[in-house]
DNA sequence: AGCACGAATGAAACCGTTTTAATTCCAGGT
DNA sequence: ACCTGGAATTAAAACGGTTTCATTCGTGCT
């Protein structure tokens, strides 16, 4: 079955392309008995303009890129919305790149986005979010966005001056601390993720600054080191619970690792909060619908994703747009917290 | 920053473009010589192929359409997840394009994605899972499905012979339900979703027989109609308390109303599954995070995608393929259920 | 009748590849 | 020295649109 062309619609409307492609983009007057011949005959032969054709020429695709380490944590699917949400109506479509964070697929990606000639780049997670990052993938990625408008979102690499928007991790991290505080826990332990994630290391820096503004002390074994996981939210709550001490709080990098660390300590028979208060970060979906509901700095994910795109689509447009966008975050108290009452 | 053409490297290696593109397709046999001194202008002009051109010509674009009503919720990435990972390797992209079941969005994106010259469409969800679905989108998708091929996701549009992979719901909720009787519940309540959607009215249609086959009865009231949302469970769980008599066992149509209906449970100070077993369905990751954990049947969305797939690709190869592909359903149980001892 | 001018249309170039058919090159056989 | 045949290469067409520039058409004015 072969494709219907506007050549075919132009010789059986009796006229020549251009005129056929005026009245599709209509870009210039036709006049109108020709016009409806040509629309009907469009109807009818249930014609449709090849995109490919059309960007080819016009160098714009009306595509853009969007890589992710894993769609299926839902913090990518949110922000994924917030661009969509944003893009709507401005006739984009999406690319949808799962890299699993490694940095071949990424490459890849790159590589791919390119020849296909999207007209830009939002670049999340993964090797972005590394405090020591590979070159190549720096490399890589500059040379990208020196080709085609890019946004890395909650990442940076170092070295560069890429356009970024990012939520202000250290800010959160500090909120929750002092939220913490004047709650009235002194004891407050931080499970945090990888050390190689600038996401945990900004977090645990701000966390220890604000301890250390009010004269509280962050003993080394009061700071675990887990992935992000539930189930290391689970093992660090248990190694946490089989200490001497129990601290009166923990703070979790993020909420998955918060709900592995409630499991586990409502498994030890623990109330929460009752006999211990924990905060996630992020909000997912899954922290207001556990039970207890989880307090957690919310990271505005739609926000993200619509300021990341708005800040893609200037650059597309090529006006002037600044380096960098912050998202507040916000701290959002829920069950699973509670003032230390002595 | 113009692009760097074929042209470009051929006219400096002083050859023709033909010879160009067979060393970058190695097509036809290239002297070793001009071979390596083409291969160094690529490299040193780092160019790439446009993939626009070339799928304009052999028309294949490598790129395929994935329809999802929400990619918020949970259920779409673990499908995507899996088709994902049965396409790696296999060199294609996707276009994601969600929908909220919207139907001008839904033909608004097959649009888009014929004149895009997808390889293939995989449309999950929405207006698709309808009992009655709107004509305009039954007529829109099966013309679609005549030029490209397609594959339906968990639902069917009546009146079509489109290829399909779906979860044998009505099995599912057998299953569970059976399950429920074994364990010696008499009195189940279910909580359904949209009486218009298929897989809630398949799911109570099982529910119904398998009651039946056992000489139980489901008296009118002990069917209540949600939305498929966290927030319908709440409501119904609260509307089941409320009566007169409790149900020893609750099925709902989906993970969400489950969690729901927990949390109601709860917070009327029942304690799961020692008060009331609850029961879902899908076993999104939000079933095992919870606590308890949720007693569910399984979905294998990752089946349902890569099987997905699989279909599309044989479709795409032009290989035989039958029409219905289904996936079989697993009883999950974890902690929201047990036995009920008088 | 002749002219000017804007509106409508057409011819052809162009976008960047792949591929077919034709051509050149070159070594080996006579 | 000439022919042959395969290997390497090229020229040009094709893919399906958009756009520039030129041309035709029709009308109102002198």
């Amino acid at each position: 079955m072969k494709q219907v062309t506007i050549y075919d619609i132009a010789s059986e409307a009796g006229v020549s392309v251009a005129t056929v492609s005026r009245v599709l983009n209509n870009t210039a007057p036709v006049k109108a008995s020709t016009r409806s011949k040509i629309m009907k005959l469009i109807k009818q032969h249930q014609f449709q303009p090849n995109a490919l054709a059309r960007s080819l020429l016009k160098k714009e695709t009306g595509t853009i890129g969007v890589i992710v380490p894993d769609i299926t944590n839902p913090f990518f699917p949110e922000v994924f919305s917030g661009i969509d949400h944003e893009a709507r109506g401005k006739g984009f479509t999406f690319f949808l790149c799962n890299t699993h964070g490694e940095y071949e697929r990424e490459s890849q990606y790159l590589h791919i986005l390119r020849e296909k000639q999207v007209d830009g780049i939002i670049f999340m997670g993964g090797r972005i979010n590394l405090t020591k990052c590979t070159p190549e993938l720096v490399e890589e990625v500059a040379e990208t966005a020196a080709r085609i408008p890019l946004v890395l979102v909650n990442g940076n690499l170092p070295g560069t001056e890429l356009h970024r928007v990012a939520t202000d991790e250290g800010k959160g991290a500090a909120m929750a601390t002092q939220y913490l505080i004047e709650q009235g826990h002194r004891d407050i332990a931080y499970i945090a993720g990888m050390s190689t994630t600038t996401t945990s290391a900004q977090k645990l820096r701000a966390f220890k600054r604000v301890m250390n503004q009010n004269n509280l002390d962050v003993p080394k074994e009061r700071v675990l080191y887990g992935d992000f996981t539930m189930e290391a939210g689970e093992r660090l709550m248990d190694e946490i619970l089989r200490a001497p001490e129990r601290p009166t709080a923990v703070l979790c990098v993020n909420d998955f690792t918060a709900v592995g660390a409630i499991k586990t300590a409502i498994k030890a028979g623990l109330s929460i909060p009752n006999d211990m208060t924990i905060v996630g970060f992020d909000d997912i979906p899954l922290a207001s619908s556990i039970f207890p509901e989880l307090t957690t700095v919310k990271q505005q994910m739609d926000q993200l994703g619509s300021q990341a795109f708005q800040v893609l689509h200037k650059l597309i447009m090529k006006e002037k747009v600044k380096r960098l966008t912050v998202i507040e975050p916000e701290l959002v108290v829920r069950e699973s917290s509670r003032e230390l009452t002595p």
